[in-house]
DNA sequence: ATCTTTATTGGAAACGTTTCCTGAACCAAC
DNA sequence: GTTGGTTCAGGAAACGTTTCCAATAAAGAT
């Protein structure tokens, strides 16, 4: 690997100066006359010098790197997330380090149990599920921590920012189907332990749910909706809505009535959740509410950064963001249908 | 931040060794009895320490990272590639820096220029477009990188390993599109300057090109793929079958086509390039040829890990991989069009 | 019992910075 | 021309490891 081994000392001897001359032309510090520091910064130019951020971060205590940890970067709205931590990072002069947890509850406690070997200053975690020791980590540990939460309310003694994706997309997805005069809404997502507050959002919504209407899949991917779509279809009585916990559940949905024969929103209205980028190129287009994933994350990053630069200790902040419904073809309401049939 | 001041000291004092011990056992070296190792790591166990990753790359001048610059996390199949080294590289005990260039060719040589300051081991590297400089800037760069390289050949001067997604996926795709029988192909994809091979295969299938036939957006996304669909309807005399430069491009053909009551594959065969998850869930669904980003991406990070931990030098390795064409409803032989219609 | 050899151990230097603290140099004012 | 106050510069310590090297203890050979 050969490093140069071009250090402050060499810098110094060049510039005729002492090595701490040259860390305050550096980092351009006061206390030095500017003839030097431009002697300095010629020889800083000339030599190709580059300050070892080992060193000074050794010194400085700190890594200039935060993680994030996030369940898998392929899926739906989490490279958005990513994307979005990364920008609002790099303007605070920030690296970040990434993670897949891989829907596993397991490597997400590991992340946080291991978050010292991690040589970061701060965490953002996007966690699948909650279970107690998660908290319990969270508030043990010494790192500034941010989370972006997917669903589910945390107590509210953790010891971390909180940016919550809102908790009432369900609901406004439900509501909606409601409104367009369904009476028969069915649910088609992961097992209920997953994401929570999606599935609970249906329960609230209805006076009574049927089981039969009830879908749960092994994870929120297009095979759990087309497994659904099955399920649905064999019913003696079918829904006449589906409320689905992802666009990607749904998409799958789609697909397979489409193969079916079954028309959406004719026999079956469909309404996801993210608003990800193929809802509007499936056919039909697909409803959905947002739940503004890189809002979220931005907010998130520029918390967790404050706190790591302020060095604030306590008074977490709670950030909720409103989700916001797109109605497109998969959910139009029965009296506009013919605008939709060609 | 109020860290833990756990250091390898106080673990001393505490197993009541040298601090030499201590480092020998937590690394398990050899040259220590088991029994003032199984102390040492009691004590560590009871204290909580956690090694200074910052003391410790100091010292063995490294920082266990790579860092990796893609054009922009959240394009087509940028996540997998992502995804694919960020688990290469665990395997390693690596962790892996995101980077976006943001299709930026500025910003790619920046992260060339600046390397030394990204506190990484090695860089991969996904290049939008190869200026001359960009040759010049890793050659002269002290680091290990590994390009990934989409397109367009490097000169084999490069010093850096080089693991090539096909060349060979624009020729596979119209020479499908000539062997269902079209004859009038077009082609539909951004400024060629950005993936000229893409475009080169088209010149290359074809006797001759007819302008008309051509059209360049400004990316490689939906709206591209709209605006070009636009174009060729508008032409006196349409295209019979359109090779897109990417799955977003047609993916956007696709929707445009659509809306305008142009039926694929019968009055248009279209055929796109990556392969990504979407091609399965369009309709009609989209035929495509995947050029193995995973696959590509684990070989890069293999080799520049490689790289790394055996100080190799010189010996740069050239990798090529094969592409694949998967054929869906969108380029269906017309013959068989009848099984598609319904 | 004495002398080698071998297996463990600890002290100290080094990695490349930042920063405290002391010292020199300069200037103005008496 | 001495004094007091600024301003600027450099030496050295410290950050927390790894590792060379010397030292000690244990063990085996004579």
């Amino acid at each position: 690997m050969e490093k140069n081994k071009v250090t402050i000392e060499v810098v110094a001897a060049k510039a005729g100066v002492g090595i701490a001359t040259v860390s305050r032309a550096i980092n351009n510090m006061g206390g030095i006359s500017p003839k030097t520091k431009a002697k300095v910064l010629a020889a800083v130019e000339e030599l190709g010098f580059v300050p070892n951020s080992n060193a000074q971060n050794l010194k400085l205590r700190q890594t200039k790197q935060i993680a994030l940890a996030v369940p898998d970067i392929r899926n739906a709205f989490i490279p958005e997330i990513a994307y979005s931590v990364e920008q609002a990072a790099k303007y605070f002069d920030y690296r970040v380090v990434q993670i897949n947890t891989l829907g596993n509850v397991r490597s997400e406690l590991e992340v946080l149990r291991d978050i010292k070997k991690l040589h970061v200053d701060g965490l953002i975690i996007l966690p699948l599920a909650y279970p107690k020791t998660l908290k319990d980590l969270i508030n043990k540990s010494k790192l500034p921590i941010s989370i972006i939460n997917y669903g589910k309310k945390l107590d509210s003694d953790t010891k971390a920012d909180i940016v919550s994706l809102s908790t009432q997309e369900g609901k406004l997805a439900m509501e909606h189907l409601i409104s367009i005069g369904r009476t028969r809404i069915a649910y088609a997502g992961a097992q209920k332990e997953i994401i929570e507050e999606r599935f609970f959002a249906y329960e609230d919504a209805l006076d009574h749910v049927d089981p039969s209407l009830v879908y749960f899949g092994e994870d929120f991917s297009l095979q759990t909706g087309a497994r659904a779509a099955d399920h649905f279809v064999n019913l003696a009585h079918m829904p006449d809505a589906i409320y689905a916990g992802n666009d990607m559940v749904a998409i799958g949905l789609l697909n397979r009535f489409k193969e079916l024969g079954i028309r959406v929103p004719e026999d079956i209205a469909i309404v996801g959740i993210d608003n990800n980028i193929l809802c509007a190129i499936t056919t039909p287009k697909l409803s959905s509410v947002s739940i503004m994933g890189s809002e979220v994350a931005k907010v998130a990053t520029e918390l967790l950064l404050q706190r790591i630069q302020e060095q604030k200790i306590g008074l977490y902040e709670r950030v909720q963001f409103e989700p916001r419904l797109f109605v497109r073809e998969s959910s139009l309401a029965r009296t506009r249908t013919t605008q939709y049939i060609e």
